[in-house]
DNA sequence: TCTGGGGTCCTAGGACCC
DNA sequence: TCTGGGGTCCTAGGACCC
């Protein structure tokens, strides 16, 4: 058997651990530079709110129903997403860390009433951490997908719900809309209602050949762990990343070249912390930049650049040489520019690098140089070092006006109790 | 004024190898 | 008249996930 544990409205809830007033009250959590909404309380989705509307476009609606609002704060959520996941680890020797709320528990070998045990877990996070969690048990990955839908969505499994028996199961996915199945998304389940496939019982009962051929082998799998066989295996240790990229939208539009090369070179340098804590280096880096597409009446313009690295490297020195000059040869006067980003490829083991004849860079002393950067920077925080051409990002940075404190991870933003 | 960011997998077709 | 067999690698496009 399987659990997916997975946290409630993840962002609004690490808000609300430090901020239990909010409790009850609407509260959704904005995008990167303020831009959508991407969490909403139960509140706030009682209220129509929905998932990737552009806030702007409902600020009055906002402030009319006194909705708190908040910048995302991933330094929060990153931490409270690692307490949560550690906690979940004393509960089984097999953990796969899915997302950064959602967890697969591998309850082979346990001998134990799973429901009883789903609800020992909940209760855990819940006193340990404080974020509320919904959690699924079913013999397939897929099957507690399910499970935890119904969890999340029936009041009355109090957010756990196991799915053994087989015609539990089979009541189950005749209630379930063929779109919420993991893994089908708008696309396939647009495709299965044009032939009056709606449920994922409807799906089942499709023809193999049917699927395979329409949906290729992922949709079979699919359908073969909603039988109830497993076919998605558990991944203990996350791979490493074959692609890596930064990008940002900027604060404000960006009218001149030095502010977009200066956020260019932070978002090398933060592909180069990437590369080096997954020990990888990269052969190939793209940078890319462009203006506002929204902003129909205004000029367009888009271009990318792709460029081979003679060494596959980590340096973020290195890196951001090269996707400097990458977005200086791109740049073009005249134009607001609102979003740039860059992007490292052929990822490989940075112990395994093909070197070159003709290589000038001393890359033991170089590797010195960032294994000195890294400890700095874990120590005294993010930025301490940096190569100059990163500038203080004044001009570009990204919009946060509502952002919470760090709680957890900065000292000045402890919270403080009176006795 | 204001519209997010970061990934994976699969398939088909073409170029190329011996 | 006759026209092999077995592969790999790369890319673009399309689907999906959080």
């Amino acid at each position: 058997m399987f659990a997916l544990v997975d946290c409630n409205n993840f962002y609004v809830s690490c808000e609300r651990v430090f901020r239990p007033d909010l409790n009850g009250r609407p509260v959704v959590v904005l995008s990167n530079n303020d831009g959508c909404i991407i969490a909403r309380s139960n509140e706030a989705k009682a209220l129509g709110i929905k998932m990737g509307e552009p806030a702007f476009k409902i600020a009055a609606f906002l402030r009319r129903n006194q909705v708190a609002v908040f910048s995302s704060n991933y330094v929060l959520y990153g931490d409270l997403s690692h307490r949560v996941m550690s906690t979940l680890g004393r509960f089984t020797p097999e953990l796969e860390v899915y997302s950064i709320d959602e967890a697969f528990l591998n309850l082979r070998g346990l001998t134990v009433d799973w429901a009883a045990y789903a609800r020992t877990i909940r209760e855990t996070v819940g006193r340990h951490v404080g974020i509320p969690v919904s959690i699924g048990v079913a013999p397939t990955k897929v099957l507690a997908k399910v499970a935890n839908h119904r969890a999340k969505k029936i009041p009355e499994q109090k957010g756990v719900c196991v799915l053994e028996d087989p015609e539990e199961i089979a009541e189950a996915l005749k209630n379930l809309d063929v779109g919420e199945v993991w893994g089908i998304g708008r696309q396939y389940a647009k495709l299965l209602n044009s032939i009056r496939v709606h449920t994922a019982w409807d799906f089942l009962q499709l023809d193999d050949d049917w699927v395979r051929k329409k949906m290729t082998v992922v949709g079979l799998r699919i359908k073969k762990e909603l039988a109830g066989i497993a076919c998605l295996e558990m991944e203990l240790i996350p791979p490493a990343k074959k692609v890596i990229c930064t990008s940002r939208s900027f604060g404000k539009d960006q009218t001149e070249l030095e502010p977009v090369k200066e956020a260019v070179a932070t978002y090398a340098a933060r592909c180069a912390e990437k590369l080096r804590r997954q020990h990888s280096c990269a052969g190939m880096l793209m940078v890319f930049l462009h203006t506002n597409s929204f902003k129909e009446h205004e000029p367009q313009y888009a271009r990318n650049l792709v460029c081979k690295l003679p060494v596959p490297t980590n340096s973020t020195i290195e890196l951001i040489r090269y996707a400097t000059a990458g977005v200086e040869a791109i740049y073009k006067e005249g134009y607001r520019y609102k979003k740039a980003g860059v992007i490292v490829m052929e990822i490989g083991p940075e112990h395994r690098i093909q070197g070159s004849l003709f290589d000038g860079v001393n890359r033991e002393k170089q590797a010195a140089v960032m294994r000195v950067l890294d400890a700095v920077n874990a120590k005294y925080g993010r930025d301490t070092l940096k190569v100059a051409t990163q500038g203080s990002g004044e001009r570009w940075k990204l919009r946060q006006e509502r952002l919470s404190p760090c709680y957890t991870t900065r000292w000045t933003d402890i919270i403080k109790v009176r006795v």
